[in-house]
Formats: C-alpha cells, sequence, structure tokens
DNA sequence: CCCAAATCCTGACGAATGTCAGCCCGCGTA
DNA sequence: TACGCGGGCTGACATTCGTCAGGATTTGGG
C-alpha cells in the first residue's frame, strides 16, 4: 500500500501557508475531511497538554479513535499534523488581522478597535498562539522561515497602519517596535491566563486595550516633540 | 555503583527554588560542580534549540564532553537538569525583581527604574525567560505549581507597588491585570528578538519603557475618574 | 447473495531513547 | 612496588518511538 509521498513538494518561500502533503490512499473526500478533523482535534489537545515532541503518534490515535496505521493514511506524518494545525489556527483563521480592523472601521477609534480585536483574537485564536510560540522550536526550519516571512507582513502592514497615526515615518524603528509590542500583547491573555482566570474577561479586555493605547499615544507625543 | 536516589525528596510546596537530587557517587564537591556547570551549559543550548523533549541525553554528553554513563554521576536525570537551570535562571538569578527595585530607588521615576529592570533582565535573563515559556509543558506538575506559586508571589509584590503609584487598592483586579502586563513584557525582547535584531537595544528598551510607564499613568488616571 | 473495491487494523520493523552494571585506569599512599 | 579507591567508560538493557506491509473486514453494486 504505496501511501503519501512525504513532505514539501511547494517549496514557493513566498506561500501564505505550510505546504500538506496530498495523501493518495483513501479516496472518499468527505472521509479524509472528517478524520482529518478529528486527527487535528486530538492532537491539539496533545500538543497544548504535553508539548509536540512528547506527544506520540499512538497517544493521537488513542485520542482520536483511529488506527495507528490508518492514520497514515489521512496524514504524512507527525510534522504534518502539526503544519495542518498551523495552517487552521494561525495562517487561515477566521479573524481578520489588527491592521485589516482599522482600515475596515476607520471611525472608530483606535482603542475600541484593539478591543473588539483583542476580544475576538484571545476567544478564536487562543489555542494557535500557543501551539506556535510553544512550537516554533519543533518546526522544519522551511517552516519556521514561512511563519517568519508572514509574521514580517502583519508586522510591516501593522507599522503602516501605526505610522499615520502616530506621525513617525513607516519604517522608523519606534514605530516597528511598537506594533511588534502590539502584536505581542495578542499572546498575553493566552499566555498568561493561568494567572488571571479569576479576572473578569471584559475588565483585562479594558485594562490591556487601555494600556496599548496610551502606549501609542505616548509614541505620538514623543515624536511630535522631535519631530 | 549504587547512585542517586531520584526526585523530589523535600516537598515543602512554598520552597522557593525546586528541589534538586543529592547524589552520592562522587565525592569531589569542586568537581561535581564543575561537571554540573558543564552539563547545564550544554543542556541549556540544546533546549533552546531544540526543545526539552527532543534532546536527547546523548547529545548533552556530545556537547559538554561527558561521558554517557558519569552524566548519571552528576546529575539524576534529564528532568534534574531542567529543574537545576530553572533554579540557576529563574528563581535564583543575580538580578532583582522589578518591584525590588523600585523599592530600593524610591528617587528615581518609574519609568527610569522599568528601564533599568528590562535592560537588566534582557542581558541576564534572556535564556532563562526562554527557557520557562517555552518548557512549561515538559516540567512535573510538582515544578509546574512550585513555579506558579513564584510568580503569584511576584505578582503580588508588584501589584502592591503598582497600587500606592496608580492610587488604586493592591487587590483591585485592574491593579493586577496591569502587574500581570508589565511581567509580561519583560519577556518581550527575548520572545521576539528574532523580528528586531536590527532595531538598537536601547531604542526598543526606551519604547517599551516609555509605552509600560503610559500604561500605568493612564490607569492611574482612570482611577481617578473612577475613585 | 457474491464479488471487487475501499477502508481498517494486526503485528511487526528498525531506530532511538533513558538509564546503568560493571569493568577499566591512574594516582596517591604505605 | 603493591594496593585501594575515586572517577571514567564500554557496552548493553528494556522500552518506546515513527512508520508501514499486508492480511482482514466492511461496503456497495449487480
Amino acid at each position: 500500500m504505496a501511501r503519501g509521498q512525504g513532505d514539501g513538494e511547494t517549496p514557493d518561500p513566498a506561500a501564505a501557508t505550510l505546504s500538506e502533503a496530498e495523501l493518495t490512499v483513501v479516496q472518499n473526500e468527505s472521509l479524509i475531511h472528517r478524520r482529518r478533523e478529528q486527527i487535528c482535534q486530538a492532537a491539539l489537545e496533545l500538543f497544548l497538554e504535553k508539548g509536540f515532541a512528547s506527544t506520540t503518534i499512538r497517544d493521537i490515535c488513542a485520542k482520536s479513535g483511529v488506527n495507528q496505521a490508518s492514520i497514515y493514511d489521512y496524514i504524512a506524518n507527525k510534522n504534518d499534523i502539526l503544519r495542518r494545525l498551523l495552517n487552521q489556527l494561525w495562517f487561515n483563521p477566521d479573524v481578520p488581522t489588527l491592521p485589516e480592523m482599522l482600515r475596515a472601521a476607520p471611525e472608530a477609534g483606535f482603542e475600541e478597535v484593539l478591543r473588539r480585536y483583542l476580544r475576538e483574537a484571545w476567544e478564536k485564536k487562543r489555542k494557535g498562539t500557543l501551539l506556535v510560540y510553544r512550537s516554533v522550536p519543533h518546526m522544519l526550519e522551511e517552516d519556521r522561515r514561512a511563519m517568519r516571512v508572514r509574521d514580517k507582513a502583519l508586522l510591516a502592514d501593522l507599522s503602516g497602519e501605526l505610522a499615520e497615526r502616530v506621525g513617525l515615518p513607516e519604517r522608523d524603528p519606534r514605530t516597528e517596535v511598537m506594533a511588534n509590542m502590539i502584536i505581542f500583547m495578542t499572546a498575553f491573555g493566552p499566555m498568561r491566563d493561568w494567572l488571571t482566570r479569576d479576572v473578569e474577561d471584559e475588565v483585562m479586555l479594558d485594562v490591556v486595550a487601555a494600556g496599548v493605547a496610551a502606549m501609542v499615544a505616548r509614541l505620538a507625543e514623543s515624536a511630535g516633540e522631535d519631530g
């Protein structure tokens, strides 16, 4: 039974997603989709709980109910699972990026858009955020590169949006650091929720959004001084 | 050759550090110390590069020059190495905490102290920060608990210092979220340095310190309004 | 009810892992 | 020079890992 054909077929360096192996054994598309869903869901929970490297294929099979042999009819290997998860959760989430939201709602203030963004991101991208920050060392170098490309693009986009509001050139390092901080703040809720679980979500959101808005205002101020 | 006696001997739940196994085979204390240094140094670099779980004892031996058998005369097991690293880098670093520095320099402004703190933390605790955030899933539950205790204590301490400056009660959730954000920001430099490596350190420091100070000021402001 | 195609699963492979028993060597002392 | 002992090391153990060949089983059309 000749199974899949391994990893990277499309080495497009600017690809927006990670390449997923194609498998040819099972033919029923909807079955493939269903099984992959089971597998990825189980894998995600295990990766978050025990980390990528110490989650075994056997664990994933047990949790998802897919047989140890059959699993290779649906995914190419363990790393392929990680790639598919990152594609779903990081590269293609149903949450627009912050700069997109800023552009979509030009009438709303920065702080209000930020609040909406954080609310959505913390709700829908929580697991993806955790997975990304934790599994960087286990990604293939090629995939890490793709992630960095994506991250840099987002950073540039946000820097652009920010530059206008702050009155600094887009490529000013201070603008870039600020954009970086804001992106980092997206991970705040997910990564430190073990210590903030007894705080009401909306309170946390308010404090973070207000804080970040104040950071940005402060940068604008100091840009005005030396501009 | 009866080697060490495994893991947790001192189950003190409020212990300030993680318990390290005692080994009884090698007797020369300074030799033990020297070898442990080699081992931990090599392990740290490997853990950061490939992650804890996919670093093997053989890797560590190769990199540190210690024999595969002898290594168990100096450490109890792989997890013991992680514990020792966390003790060195996280529980006992030669960097005072932020609230300590605030208390030690009451004449200096918040922003200036913050800048000093971040400078030191990013220089001396960088690797520890990375190690902690990445190896949480591989720690024993007991150790994770100890970390959380420590983290909570730091959080409470910082909340206390902050409360005065902000005019909110120490236990106000907003104060706690703010303290949490500041602690999180300590990880900003290390965790996102792959994207900020071409930014000068001092610029980054300025932007972050100014930003955080602005966040705190903003919180004080809104506390004044509803106080 | 039968047969072929599609899907599932038993069982196993080679490689890698954490761990260590037990032998080895060299050095200081008698 | 002989001996004892602290420390190093070869080689191997039991286990677990990712992976899959190939037979068993189900499914659907005639």
